[in-house]
DNA sequence: CTGAAAGCGCTTACAG
DNA sequence: CTGAAAGCGCTTACAG
């Protein structure tokens, strides 16, 4: 096959010089109107494609970017990876990704590894609790507006307050947060919003499932029902992750969703809009953050000092069914606030409810 | 700060020769042990990395491998992402992303892209369907092995067949296969599989639920209660998104899993060791097929063809909650093999239910 | 065993 | 507006 032709091979048959050539091709505009157009022609002829190696060389410039996360296992990472992917490559940026593994120490590591690999910028997407150390290279660090000095996050306070506001609108007076461990920013912000929302008077739980987890061993149950016994109404997850492990479990134990309780959660990740009830969440506007992230990233490359001016970005209530329909009435006035009668469930025996009608589904 | 040292800048440190330098630390043995040693020394102490666009541009390799999935944002890419990064970093190659969302013939245009870049070769985890046109550079395409010419795939027809192997041995007779859309050899593979080691007598019913979908509606209930009543004991699920949205909707419906039937998935995707009950399922050798891809990639960069030798390899079985114990009985001993009685169930009322005893979980 | 030289494909002052 | 030349950092025949 023939060889991918280059610059020289354009200025060959054109009888010019490869300076006019990339001058022409890059746009710098030193080169006439009509030489441009005759080497963009030719360019397109040959089926030019620029070498990025070569360019990379001249330019100490590799457009490439790297993307960390702390553990590129982690549910959320599609919608990093495709937000950044995107961003990137429409800035005309190629991401090479990074693993850690879940290991902070790799974390560092892994940076390190793709800056020697030449990305011009790290996008990180930190573990809870790490701070990035200044690596001499630009970085952009997606996180919460919590955390000091980053560059670019969601709003998850805001996010937590809307989750707080709709629950609240439902007339739901007891509610559960359900969070992984209290030292992630993110999910302190999270839980602080949703907290923020709800109404003076309404009671308010706290569960860490790394606590629970430490006590009880890994994959152990929530122990949800004697909160729903206590009067509790609806349980708010940080992440979708654990609202799904919360619906299964009351699911299970016989806990209609959402007739007898709502639960919410966090991230709108895949089977979000999958579960039966589907799963009412907020989202992040990853696409807005990745451009933030990358255009930053871009300016520092390009000699800008970093910007922390992208904090904050909205977030996006998704409502769907598990929110369900109020609580037959609000916290004072039932009957002495004690636990909910069980006789609220809805869930009759199987074979009586084996027609469609009345289900909330779409179809 | 100072420049990142070069070859040139150890070569003057110690009076030798750039060439020297470069043989020395690419070990290609014709420098002396000892001159070797002392260069090597001086590059530690200088904190010398090798440009990897210097030697991409004399050696025409990138050393970087791309991955370009049909979707980045399909739940199993934090898998297959996180095992080529891994792979092909041991080999010392990094890891460019591509993404086509969804699209097919985006699917290319990633492709094309990625070699643009100057990635050495490429990873492709196809579209269900989609045949990888030959782009006259190294390939490796990870799908099934029923795919014609592609180069890794886990043997999807044999975890199929652990499927139905534990749900046969668990006396299940009568087995409803979800998957997700007929023109996939993957899926098909799954369903071939599961089907094969169920024995002769079994009653297998097959849902597709794009069909399903096309006809209600995406995110439609899928209707499972029916299948219950006629007296189906076990859904096996051909990816752990649909094993979910069979859970929650069998829970939701009232069947308890696994007391009235059992469900199986496909991927251990994450969630699947989180909800209640713990899904079983089967799951890919990502570290192995990775290994795999990338090596032969990195053959048929070194100039050799491609190999086409990987196919098969095995999956494991993971056995948890959701598949149970055995059913009260074979299919052939129940009362006229008609409906399960509605009085299988097990969900007592809620507040009947509050002591952890008798929980299968964990703690 | 070691070194001088050419070259990978591009960009960028600097001349003309 | 156009071109000749140097240089980015490396590798690789080719001489010595």
């Amino acid at each position: 096959m023939t060889p991918r032709p280059n610059l020289t091979h354009i200025a060959k048959a054109l009888g010019v010089s490869v300076a006019t050539v990339s001058n022409a091709l890059s746009g710098k505009g030193r080169v006439s109107e009509e030489m441009a157009r005759v080497i963009r022609d030719k360019a397109k002829e040959l089926g030019y494609i620029p070498s990025l190696a070569g360019r990379a060389l001249s330019t100490g410039r590799s457009h490439v970017l790297g993307l960390v996360l702390a553990d590129i296992g982690h549910p959320l990472f599609p919608q990093f990876a495709q937000a950044i992917e995107h961003a990137a490559s429409t800035a005309g940026y190629g991401v090479l990704i990074g693993d850690s593994r879940g290991d902070i120490q790799a974390q560092t590591r892994a940076i390190n590894r793709l800056v020697e690999r030449g990305a011009d910028g790290i996008v990180v997407v930190p573990r809870h609790g790490t701070r990035i150390a200044d690596i001499g290279h630009p970085i952009a660090v997606i996180d919460s507006p919590s955390t000091p000095g980053n560059t670019v996050s969601a709003d998850h306070w805001n996010g937590g307050a809307q989750i707080g506001a709709h629950l609240s609108s439902l007339d739901h007076r007891s509610i559960a947060i359900i969070g992984l461990h209290p030292d992630s920013n993110v999910q302190n912000d999270r839980v602080g919003g949703i907290k923020s929302a709800l109404p003076e008077e309404a009671h308010v739980e706290l569960l860490w499932i790394d606590e629970l987890e430490d006590k009880h061993g890994p994959g152990c149950e929530l122990g949800l029902l004697p909160f729903v016994e206590k009067g509790v109404t609806a349980f708010a997850a940080v992440s979708d992750l654990h609202a799904l492990r919360a619906v299964t479990e009351l699911q299970r134990r016989g806990v209609s969703i959402p007739g007898d309780v709502s639960v919410t959660g966090f991230d709108d990740l895949i089977w979000a809009g999958v579960i039966a009830p589907t799963l009412t969440t907020v989202r992040m506007n990853m696409a807005r953050i990745a451009e933030i992230a990358v255009a930053d990233l871009i300016r520092q490359v390009e000699g800008a000092p970093a910007q922390s001016d992208g904090q904050g970005v909205p977030m996006q209530l998704i409502i769907r069914q598990s929110s369900g329909p109020a609580p037959s009435g609000p916290a004072g006035n039932r009957s002495g606030g004690g636990p909910r009668p069980a006789t609220n469930k809805t869930n009759g025996p199987i074979l009586e409810n084996t027609t469609r009608e009345g289900s909330d589904q779409t179809c």
